[in-house]
DNA sequence: GTCTATACCGAGATAGAC
DNA sequence: GTCTATCTCGGTATAGAC
């Protein structure tokens, strides 16, 4: 039986991620969030003082899903394949993808242009990404290239995500994920 | 001798696509903009009915930059040589685009985030830039795949500045574009 | 065409009863 | 801890004098 004030605050935040990936995190309101999620709008300031605080916990919430999603993928066999898994990951959201673009690069992009001590924590997606994908190509043995091995393939993912949403076609980022897998098993 | 109206406007557009850029669209007030060009809050109203006006010129006004641009790196030589124009283009940039993203991803993105006849619009930033690309490679002589290597391409570029924006690093973009005029000198 | 004053509304946030 | 009512402010947008 879980507590309620967890249930509840926990119930926001991931109304609050769901909300705010679909519609931006400044255009989604308070009362957009509550309602949602079926709390009375004032009941929100007993689990958040103010709306930033919301998007801290967005941040975090997403930081969690990344780190789950990791620990996924280093379940596989070899660093290879560790790469492949996080590459088809991006392949089965597709759909997702093209309506709502990455969730950590939309959320950052947004963040970043509002400034503030929200812009700084939202960083911390990107390298923990950026850093994982650097330790599998190190693994593989590209130690001396893998920070560019790891932008390559993460600049690649995030910009066809970009460009699959800004288009509303999933399938660019098919076409590119089978491109990048392809790459990949040169290693 | 410019008119008077034609004046105003054009540089309430030019204000608004510098503050949006910088801000977001949605997070930059009209009073931002009006006080930022020197103009009375009241009249900008002269020039635009609605907020979302001004969002359809700031859209307008970059598919000008960016055909602009298409005409200067249509000068060059060669296909070949056209395409390292526009990736010099972007290792130019590289400060403006670590400090602010990309100025047609990072507003593509927010608009299809809001929705709305505004989010359409702003696709066809994309598909103009992604169609320059490919006819550079058709006329290279790759038409068979020139699709697929303008997703490739411009993905790279979109991706990087999204990485580069979300950490504030420059050098990013250095090290990809440097990594694709290479890649493009293959062909 | 230009500008001032202001209406209006929705957002974030607070007070306080229960 | 929970919820209702309300305050306040800043934003878009309008009215109307000049």
């Amino acid at each position: 039986m879980p507590k309620t004030k967890t249930d509840k605050r926990s119930r926001l935040i991931q109304t609050a991620v769901k909300l705010t990936y679909r519609h931006g995190f400044r255009t989604t309101s308070i009362a957009d969030i509550a309602e949602a999620a079926n709390i009375p709008v004032g009941n929100v300031y007993y689990y958040f003082k103010t709306k930033d605080e919301i998007g801290e916990a967005i941040v975090e919430q997403r930081l969690l899903e990344l780190r789950t999603l990791q620990e996924q993928w280093d379940q596989r066999g070899s660093p290879k394949e560790r790469l492949l898994a996080c590459i088809e990951n991006t392949f089965e959201n597709r759909d997702l993808l093209a309506r709502g673009g990455c969730p950590v690069g939309t959320l950052c992009s947004e963040l970043q242009k509002e400034g503030g001590p929200l812009a700084k924590k939202a960083t911390a997606l990107f390298t923990e990404l950026l850093g994982w994908i650097e330790d599998q190509f190190r693994a593989i043995g590209r130690g001396d290239t893998s920070r560019k091995l790891a932008t390559q393939l993460l600049s690649s993912l995030q910009g066809v995500s970009v460009l699959a949403h800004g288009s509303g076609n999933p399938e660019l980022v098919a076409m590119e994920t089978k491109r990048l897998k392809d790459w990949v098993g040169w290693f």
